[in-house]
DNA sequence: GTTTGTATCAAACGATCGTTTTAAAGTCAA
DNA sequence: TTGACTTTAAAACGATCGTTTGATACAAAC
C-alpha cells in the first residue's frame, strides 16, 4: 500500500468516524483522541490531515453531508418522476419516502438527521454551506413544482410554511428516533417506517393540498 | 439578607443562568466557570449546591423546565376550554397558541424548546424525568380528547403519530427559530407568531380532522 | 462570648482538551 | 544510493476541564 493510498484511506475512515461521533454526542462532546481511536490512527492525524478538529468537522459535511444530500435529492427526483400522476399528494409521499426510506441505511439516515437538526437549532458555518449548496436550490425546486398546482400569485410564504414543516415532520421522526420508540413503544422496522411514510404523506397533504386547485377547503 | 436567602439567591441564579447557557450551547459546550461567572459567583458553588455539574443540569429540568411545561399545559388547558366549540381543530390551534405565543416570552419558550429538543435528539436521565412527568400526561390527556372525535376503537396509533407530528413542527418553528428566520427572511415579531399559529392550525387539521367524525376525507 | 452551621472565596488538584513538535518510516525520482 | 517528500508515531505543549480543599465571613443558638 502506498503512502498515498494510506493517506487517503486514513483520510476517510476519520472523516467516517468523526461524522459518526458528531452526529451521536455533538462537537463538543467529542474529543479528537475519540476520533483517531476509533479510526485506528494516531492523535496528530486529525490536525495533519485536516488542520483542526473545527475544519474536520466542516469537512464532514462538505466530503459527506452534501454528497449524501444531493444522493437524497436525486432520490425523490426519481421517485416522484415515476409516479403517474403529479399533485401536492405525490409532492408528499416522495419526500417522506425519500427521506424516511429512500437510499440511506437506517445509520446513515440518522446521522444525516441529526447532524442537521444540530446545525438548525445551533447554526455554525457548516449551516452556511448546507443552506447555500443544498437547502436553498432544492427549496426552491420544491416551490416551483408545487406553485404549479395553487392559484397564481397567492400564499408564496404559505407555500414555504409548507415546505417547512413537512421537513420538520420528517426531520422529527428521523432525529427523535430513540424518544419516539421510547414514547410510542413502537420500534423502527420496515413496517413502522411504512406507516410513517404514510402516515406523513397524509398529514402533509392538507397543507399542500390547501393550495391545491380546486381542492376543498 | 440572611445566608439562608444568600445561598437561596445564588443558588436560583445559577439554576437560571445554567438553563440558559445549556439551551444556548448543549451541556458538554459550557464550562462551571461559564456557569458561575455568569451567575456572579464562584466557581466552587455549582459542586456545593448541586454536587455536581450533571445534577446542576438534573435540577434545571427538575425545577425550572418541568415548572414551565405545567405552566403550558395549564394555559393549553384554559385557551381549549374557552373555545366556543370543540374539535380536532381548536385542539391544534389551542396547541399552536400555547406553545408558539402563549405565557412565556421569547426567550423563554426558545430556552424550552431548545432543552427539549436536545433531550429528544439524545436523551440523557433528563429525559426520563420530562417523559413520564409531563410527556405521557400530557400525551395521555390529548389522546382522550381527540378519540371523543373519532369512530371507536380505531386508530389508536394513528392519534399517537398525529399528535406527535404536531409538536414535531410547533417545536420545529421554536428550536431552529434562527435557521428558519435566514432561510425565509422573516423576523419572528407578533405578527409572523399569529401567522404561525394560524399556519400550524391549518397544517395540522387533515391530520386530527381525519379522524373527526363525519369529515370529508 | 462562644459555638455551630451555612455560604462564599481563592487556590489548587489531577485529568483531559486541542494542538505542536520532533523523529521515524515509507515511497518515489534522480 | 541518495535526497526529497508524504504519512505516521510518540511525546510533550499550554490551556482548560470538573472537582476538592481549607480558610474566612457571618448570622443564629446557646
Amino acid at each position: 500500500m502506498t503512502p498515498k493510498e494510506k493517506h487517503d484511506f486514513t483520510k476517510e475512515r476519520l472523516l467516517n468516524e468523526a461524522e459518526a461521533l458528531f452526529a451521536q454526542k455533538g462537537y463538543d462532546a467529542v474529543s479528537v483522541r475519540q476520533i483517531t481511536a476509533a479510526a485506528h490512527c494516531n492523535l496528530a492525524a486529525v490536525n495533519y490531515h485536516f488542520g483542526s478538529k473545527q475544519n474536520l468537522y466542516l469537512e464532514v459535511f462538505r466530503a459527506r453531508w452534501v454528497p449524501r444530500a444531493r444522493r437524497l435529492q436525486e432520490y425523490f427526483g426519481k421517485f416522484f418522476a415515476a409516479q403517474d400522476s403529479h399533485s401536492p399528494t405525490t409532492v408528499a409521499k416522495s419526500l417522506a419516502e425519500a427521506f424516511l426510506i429512500g437510499p440511506l441505511s437506517d445509520e446513515e439516515r440518522q446521522r444525516h438527521h441529526q447532524l442537521m437538526a444540530r446545525e438548525l437549532g445551533q447554526p455554525t458555518e457548516a449551516f452556511e454551506l448546507v443552506a447555500e449548496q443544498v437547502m436553498r436550490p432544492f427549496i426552491k425546486g420544491l416551490a416551483e413544482t408545487l406553485r404549479s398546482f395553487m392559484p397564481e400569485g397567492q400564499g408564496e410564504e404559505r407555500l414555504m410554511l409548507n415546505i417547512l414543516s413537512m421537513f420538520a415532520t420528517v426531520l422529527y421522526f428521523s432525529f427523535a428516533h430513540m424518544a419516539v420508540t421510547r414514547i410510542t413503544g413502537r420500534e423502527y422496522d420496515a413496517a413502522f417506517k411504512a406507516r410513517l411514510v404514510e402516515h406523513i404523506t397524509e398529514f402533509s397533504v392538507k397543507g399542500l393540498g390547501g393550495i391545491e386547485k380546486g381542492a376543498l377547503l
